[in-house]
This record gives C-alpha cells, sequence and structure tokens, in this order.
DNA sequence: GGCTTTCGCTACGAGTCGTAGCGTAATGCC
DNA sequence: GGCATTACGCTACGACTCGTAGCGAAAGCC
C-alpha cells in the first residue's frame, strides 16, 4: 500500500489495524476539515496512533490521502444488465455516487492538483485509482464487443487511443458536473450524457 | 475584482499596479512552488509590496489565486472558422493551451477542490472562471443555430440543460486529459474528441 | 492646509511541520 | 528462554507560516 514490505522477515510487524484506522480517520478528517485544514496530527489523534507512526508510513499529507481516497473506488464493477448503454449507465451512477461523498470529493481534486507539480504523486495516483477506473472502460468495451454492439477494433494502438479518450470524457464529464458545475451527476443527467457519448462512438465506428 | 469599491470618492486610491504586479506574482509563485508551498509572505515579496497589502485586498490564499488564475481566460474566445466543428475546435484548442500553462494547472485545481468546503469560493469560481466559458458555449450553438448546423430549441429549459451538458462535457474531457491522464490535449486529441461530440448531439437532436 | 484612505514596516502569539531521541512492545531465530 | 530486530507511543524541539495590530508616511480629494 504505503510502502514497500519487501521481506521483512523479522521484528515486530505493523499493524494493520492501525492502516485501516489511519485511513479511515483520514477520510473522517477530509469530511469534518477539508483538505486544507487537514493536520496529520489531528489524523494521528483521530486514529488513536502517534503522529511519527503516520510519518513512518507515508511521506506526507498527499500520499496519505491518495490512499484514502483510492479505498473508495473499491467498490466499483460493470453491473451486466444486458447491454453496453445500461451497463455504462450503471457503473457510471456508482463513480458519480463515490464522488459525491464529500471525503472524495475534497480529496481527489486536490491531490490531483498536488500531482501537476509531483510525478512520483502522479503516478501513485495513476496506480492506485485511475487504473482501476481505466479497467472499467476496457472491460465494458471487451463485453459490448462480444455482444456485437460495438465492432471489433485490430489495430490495438487505435483503440487504446479509443480508451483512453472514452475514460477522459467520462471521468471528465462527472467529474465536472459534480465538483465545478456543483450539481448532482444523477440518473437522468447520467442517461442524456450516455446517450450523447454512445451516439457518438457508434456514429464515429461507422465512419472511420 | 477581489473586493467592493462602492464609492471610495476620498482618501488615497488603493494602486492599481500593484493588483498587476500581485496577480502577476501570483502566477509566477504557482510556477515555481505550486499551490500548496504557495505562501502570501512570498508573493508580496515577488510583487514588491508589504504582506498587510495583501490581506487588505484579499481575504486569503484560495480568493488571491482563483483571480490570478482568471485573467489567464480573458483571452478565450470562440473564433468565426465557418463551420460548428471548426470553431469549437477553435475554442477547445485554446482552451487546451491555458490547461497546459503551470500555473493554470496547480492553481485551478486547487481551488475547486477548496471550493467543495466554501460555497463563497465556489460562487466566486463560478463569476470569474466558469460563466466565462458557458458564454462561449452558447455563443458557438446560437451561431450553429443561425447556420442551421444545428436546430433550434423551443424549451428554454431544455436548452439550458443541454447547453449544461455540452459544457461539462468540453471543459471536463480536456481538464481530465490534461492533469488526470497528463497527456496533452494536442489538435489530434481534440479532433477525436470533438467528432465523437457532435456526432452524438445531431444523433441525439434527430431522434428526441 | 485639512481630511481620509492606503501603504510599508515591524512585531507578535498561535499553530503546524517534520525530526530526533528514548523506553517499551511484539515478533522471528537460535 | 534469550537475543536481535523492528514497530510503537511519547515528548521535545527549531523552523516556518499564518493573520493581525500598531505606527508613521504617502497620496489623493475638498
Amino acid at each position: 500500500m504505503q510502502s514497500r514490505t519487501p521481506a521483512s522477515r523479522t521484528g515486530r510487524p505493523r499493524s494493520a489495524a492501525a492502516d485501516t484506522a489511519i485511513l479511515a480517520a483520514t477520510r473522517q478528517a477530509l469530511v469534518e476539515l477539508g483538505w486544507s485544514k487537514l493536520t496529520l496530527s489531528d489524523v494521528a489523534t483521530r486514529a488513536g496512533v502517534a503522529k511519527t507512526t503516520l510519518y513512518r508510513r507515508w511521506a506526507g499529507k498527499n500520499e496519505l490521502v491518495v490512499d484514502a481516497v483510492a479505498e473508495l473506488f473499491d467498490e466499483l464493477e460493470v453491473p451486466d444488465l444486458g447491454s453496453l448503454a445500461a451497463d455504462i449507465e450503471g457503473v457510471v451512477v456508482q463513480f458519480a455516487a463515490i464522488l459525491a461523498r464529500p471525503e472524495a470529493r475534497s480529496g481527489l481534486m486536490a491531490v490531483v492538483a498536488e500531482s501537476t507539480r509531483d510525478d512520483a504523486l502522479r503516478e501513485r495516483i495513476r496506480a492506485s485509482i485511475v487504473d482501476r477506473q481505466m479497467r472499467l472502460v476496457l472491460q465494458g468495451r471487451a463485453r459490448a464487443q462480444r455482444r456485437g454492439e460495438l465492432p471489433p477494433e485490430p489495430d490495438p494502438e487505435e483503440a487504446a487511443r479509443t480508451v483512453g479518450l472514452i475514460f477522459d470524457m467520462v471521468a471528465g464529464a462527472v467529474v465536472h458536473r459534480t465538483l465545478v458545475s456543483g450539481k448532482p451527476a444523477d440518473e437522468e443527467w447520467v442517461h442524456s450524457f450516455i446517450r450523447i457519448l454512445l451516439l457518438g462512438l457508434v456514429g464515429a465506428a461507422r465512419t472511420p
């Protein structure tokens, strides 16, 4: 999770319960205080551990919050509702529900902002959050191609570009709707959005 | 800009040059230090003003950075290139160019993150940044309807929903591509994106 | 000149940061 | 059981930032 556990064969092992408590305390602090007023001392107190324990496991506030927020996305999965449109709507609604939680709203954008000046942090975000979401797009696309709803893509490089584009469109729209426009990405909105997206995708696939 | 100037008829007027210098210094500090390491003392030194002058004009770091970043979006305008697709591509390329600048990348997302817990800050962002971009969507849409590229929308409420949706899709995709995926929103990417978007929009307009 | 507001400067208490040092607790190896 | 090793809780610390208060000087309007 937060650091290497290469083969610490001997010595007292790190408390897994402490990890759980710290990450939960971080999310709670995000809800109550927000990003800027969150302090590591406060998180340590909430979690019932010493401040030094936090610094032994995480390099700083950024890394800690990334891990705390990443756990929120563990529950994401593509439902099998029978059609591409229904599957996408299902997963986007899940995604929107996570983004509606205050600990995700205040934490996620803050670490993304910090990552513009920290490549290691960007990589950490990619590995623990973005890649997990990207896999959902790949999974849904493969299932739709098996159903015949989307044409198979022979060129793997072109396919990767398309998947990346879809991912930026979906995640970007939901994030912008929720955080910038400040309105809920409810089912009605998701339905309208997915309708336009799919019409565009099948249209583009028909006329390459 | 940052505070009310109701009718300060008498007394020494506030230095407009100081405003310019402070906002420019803020952007420079964003480039060199990023959001989290930016301090108001440092900005004051760079701008050649006293720290107290900063606190007299802005409530804090958030408000200052919003104003500093907002100026970057002043140059945005919809070009008249003859077709809806070309117009949109033109303005999206401009938008992407602004987001590629480090002072926008590190500043914009940070204040958006803070705005999730500060309604006044959210309103400030909306008024000084988001509304300006939203106007571009309205402008381009009206021009396309005059050209006959998009059907006129009789229901104003439905039209507002659609404009909001388009705005979230466009801005969200570009922001996500630039900041989360960390890849440039170059002309090739913009072209692919706009193609899917427009195919979806005209498809949705045809089958309501 | 007189009034008003802004400006630069200094100083201050409060709070946070990240680290060091120490004694104690928990585990693996012999 | 004894020993080495690592994690833990606790305290203390210097360095830094924050936001404010107070002061005299400057720059406008009447």
